[in-house]
DNA sequence: TTGAAAGCGCTAACAC
DNA sequence: GTGTTAGCGCTTTCAA
């Protein structure tokens, strides 16, 4: 009924327990040294009161927020949610919490960035976004630790963990190959990411080594755009035969449209092959073939190189780590000569 | 090359630029009195530092953090995930940050709580998840907004929003019974959420009073839940012809388990139904019949519900608010007699 | 073991 | 307009 109140504070407890304020913090504090009967009369006090201590307070004195920073696009994309799931779960098991910031799918996220240092995070991960140059100067001077996930950078003072894009990508390009394929497309993401110019050079790449050129469409990894863009590839007068999207998300529009508008049958008349291996891919109704980016593994790396360099042991820093990933074959693709393996839950292609 | 150093506090740009400390802070509040020769110089000096203010100690003094708890379960389904970047986008507008708590989907998030309250945020926001009554207790006691969205309480002090889900239930119930079905069958998610239970009251009700019996099964809101589920209805003995999930996550899962290994032609052996909209459900391969809930409406109603307790104006606390939403008709269902209206991008059932 | 005292980096009166 | 002076709620020496 009362108007309302402020928390009640250290202080308040150490009066009603007849303590200093010191002692109610020792109480709070794991390893103090503090005798069994004031940590009772403390303990009682602050039940009463309803104290919690203030970690704002706390990390302004310590220097350390256990709060780290993410920055993530959207969220509609189920691979950057699933991403920031499983850092959710890393990182609190580390002991942090998340400071989140949904960042616009292009351009630089810096104003966003800049708030978060204002915050005193602990550790920055940007999950497939780039720092400036300025920002990651900026970051180094303070110590601060950032790892890039699903992005890579020329500077050298930033860390990063990858799905293995290269790997990935010339993958797909054999196994199409092998389905006998003639007629190539690749639709990409955004033409600035690192990850789709690694995807794209290493599918071209392997294609025109093979003397086959490809088709290109850009669609921003936004699913209407992809749509679009099949729609004109499949209309076209040389439609492909086979399409390699750079995310999951594009090649389930591209589908679609093949499937819908044009009438193709999927996994005979065309195939079309994802990246990333989203939970989708693997609904029967989509049954997508693509190269999986282990999210869970990813995600372990990168909190693991923050705890790295938060420990300060100089190790971690300018790391770039790649985590392998697997094709997997479903029905969205023809079916190969040689190199499929049951593996019994699923089927991978490993030639 | 040197060692990470501290980063510059107010102080040392006072020093650098020969004003008091007062002066630099005045520099970065928006409304303060300070000449423009002074700001000039505290400017430079503060870049030449690289100087940012500390809103750790900030938020200490003005007992104000700027950051809204947000807890949420499994981003793995897509309506959270759209809740979650909707919330983050009204958030930021609104001058908010998020500090991400992503809650087990069943149990109570309490101990996760706890550690919210502690970093002093400015409010919580719940999705799919509510507050044991010794902590909605504590809230109200130091004035701490609190807003429930997905999720009633019988607390009165707690607000609320959620979607229609009597409404939708109901709604739903009328459709199949226009589309003659005879057998129906309702998965449940959480047998505890409110949510759950209000469309399932209204589904059997409505049913019931039609002289309909619904068969029932428990999937927890989860994928592979659902699909037991699904495979146990259908190969009964008498299996249904229209099914109603309460989420669309579980839909789809049932959609495809009747397809692929039943043989059943869905919209025409079977009607499948979820609740949601999320959106998967319009893709060309899914086309799921839904009910859907106004994620941004929802997500917008919570935020402002937030600012005004914030405002401190009184309103606004326990209050409960229902977001109407559409019976969204695509082909998992069989045709009704009537009622479906074609708007064009998409049709709706409004009898 | 415990309390007193000195801050962490900042804002907010209050004089000047 | 500007500097001085108190704190915000806590941790951490340092003596006692």
């Amino acid at each position: 009924m009362a108007a309302p109140r402020r928390a009640p504070t250290a202080h308040d407890v150490a009066a009603l327990a007849g303590v200093s304020q010191s002692a109610v913090s020792r109480c709070f504090t794991p390893g103090a040294s503090i005798s069994e009967e004031t940590r009772q009369r403390v303990q009682a006090a602050a039940e009463q009161l309803g104290y919690r201590p203030n970690l704002i307070a706390r990390s302004l004195i310590k220097r350390r927020s256990t709060i780290i920073g993410v920055v993530i696009p959207g969220l509609q994309n189920p691979f950057y949610a699933a991403m920031l799931e499983a850092l959710s779960a890393d990182l609190a098991t580390a002991g942090y919490r998340i400071l989140l910031f949904n960042a616009p799918a292009r351009g630089t996220p810096d104003p966003v960035l800049d708030e978060m240092l204002n915050y005193r995070v602990d550790a920055l991960i940007l999950v497939s976004s780039s720092l400036s140059s300025g920002l990651a100067d900026e970051c180094q001077k303070i110590g601060l630790p950032v790892v890039q996930l699903n992005r890579t950078t020329e500077r050298s003072t930033v860390s990063s963990v990858v799905g293995d894009n290269h790997g990935g990508a010339e993958a797909i390009a054999r196994f199409l190959l092998a389905c006998e394929h003639e007629r190539f497309a690749f639709i990409a993401g955004l033409e600035t990411s690192s990850t789709g110019k690694a995807r794209e050079a290493a599918f071209l790449g392997t294609l025109g080594a093979a003397g086959k050129p490809v088709a290109r469409g850009v669609a921003n990894y936004a699913f209407e755009e992809a749509e679009g863009i099949a729609r004109q590839m499949l209309g076209g007068a040389n439609p492909p035969d086979a399409i390699f999207c750079a995310s999951d998300h594009m090649a389930i529009a591209a589908l679609g449209v093949a499937r819908t508008e044009f009438g193709l049958t999927i996994g005979r008349d065309i195939s079309i092959v994802g990246f990333d291996d989203i939970q989708m891919a693997g609904w029967p109704q989509i049954s997508l073939t693509t190269y999986r980016q282990p999210v869970r593994a990813m995600s372990s790396r990168a909190v693991a190189m923050i705890e790295a360099q938060l420990q300060g042991t100089g190790t971690g820093s300018g790391l770039s780590e790649v985590v392998p990933g697997d094709l997997v074959v479903r029905g969205s693709t023809r079916e190969p000569a040689h190199g499929v393996i049951d593996l019994g839950y699923e089927r991978v292609w490993r030639p």
